[in-house]
DNA sequence: GTATGATTGAAACATACGTTTGACTGACAA
DNA sequence: TTGTCAGTCAAACGTATGTTTCAATCATAC
């Protein structure tokens, strides 16, 4: 029973952070859950931050790491010319799939605790983990720049994160927010590849498009403006 | 100064609740920067909880009445045939964009705040504005799927989660995450639209074409299966 | 067998939290 | 003037929190 306790926390940690938030758990719901004593978080993390912080580099940086070697392998196929859209998305995509499905029916919770990394957790360990990810971000953002000559690199940067965004919300809620029916793993990922690269490729329009404000129904209008509800 | 306590109190609340999350901003947090007692949230709203539904009802319900308008008009436009896809796109960003403008420089806090309603809040408080905001998708779902009888009706449901991702994550991080360069509304909203429009009519896909992980250089296979960072 | 170092255990610590209380204030009506 | 009542205030209540302490336990090496 020698790394028993801390796996054990790391796991039960992992999975109530995720479902109750990271303030909203405490020490006492997680040693309480994994069997251990209260005294085994600080003596084997150091902090709850700490715990958080080894509970995120255990799932993320091994995924971050997976992208890079596709993004990798993607290129090199592609040799001198640029890699296919399809392709890189999929180096992006797939890693996370993976790591979802193999956290089994823990499934969201890696996602839902990426999410609030952005709100709760300190400035510290926020940083840590977002230096991270940028570099997984910037790398991807240049190879979807070179694939796309036509398209402004700065508009390809935020379609890049228009896909991160819709990976996130599909993995956090997919199965539970919607009423959709449960799809296997790689029919989402495949439905997600199709949507992420038509966006990124798709042209660009300067004019605007949108219906005017003032054009609103009436009762539209009122509404609109912050009623008592 | 009759309802100005409790003004200032959903004001500052609102912006504390959505920088540093729900359960890690105390109410003594938000009276000292509101300037008001202690005992005043409590006595205006009758607990947190409460606060934090009347800081999203002030918010939300606009922007929701306003979308349902929006694409009323939208396909009263379209008449006996189905609506543009970027006219149904438009009709849900926009209210989101004219929120988020409207609230300065408070900007992604709405959305902040959004994303926090998964995690934190109690179920109550979740369900009653997850049940609104299902009207909303469900009715935007409806309306896409007549303006794309040839795509699988429960593929276009997916891809309305993914718009709603998409959009979600602009809007939170957009400027801060990014290393984009600042842009106006509603070039950032045409660019979204761009994005989504071309995601939902992207012909389906069946077969697979992602890489296999056995094709993994060596050094990423290690990496990727959970080593010592 | 015994010393050693890592781990676990029960209990306590100090603090921060949401909420409640009860006195007090000021405006307005009778 | 008196009574009423919504609103404010300082103070306290009970509880839950992260962390610390120090004795007990365990495996291992000598």
């Amino acid at each position: 029973m020698a790394g028993d306790t801390r796996e054990r926390i790391l796991d039960v940690a992992e999975r109530l952070f995720a479902d109750s938030g990271f303030a909203s758990t405490s020490l006492r719901d997680i040693t309480a859950e994994a069997g251990v004593n209260l005294a085994a978080v600080n003596y084997h993390f150091g902090s709850k931050e700490a715990l958080l912080g080894a509970i995120l580099e255990r799932r993320i940086r091994p995924m971050n790491d997976r992208r890079l070697a596709l993004l990798d392998q993607v290129e090199a196929e592609a040799g001198a010319g640029a890699a296919a859209v399809e392709q890189i998305v999929a180096a992006f995509l797939h890693p996370a799939f993976r790591q979802v499905a193999a956290m089994g029916s823990h499934r969201r919770q890696l996602l839902k605790l990426l999410g609030q990394l952005h709100t709760q957790a300190n400035p510290e360990t926020r940083k840590l983990f977002f230096r991270q990810f940028d570099e997984v971000r910037m790398r991807f953002t240049a190879s979807f720049q070179r694939a796309l000559p036509d398209i402004d690199p700065d508009e390809v940067a935020r379609r890049m994160m228009y896909i991160v965004g819709a990976m996130s919300y599909i993995m956090m809620w997919g199965e539970q927010s919607g009423h959709l029916p449960a799809q296997p793993p790689e029919r989402l990922q495949q439905s997600l590849i199709d949507f992420a690269s038509a966006g990124m490729a798709a042209p660009e329009t300067a004019a605007s498009g949108i219906p005017a404000p003032e054009t609103l129904p009436a009762g539209a209008a009122v509404a609109a403006q912050g009623g008592p509800a």
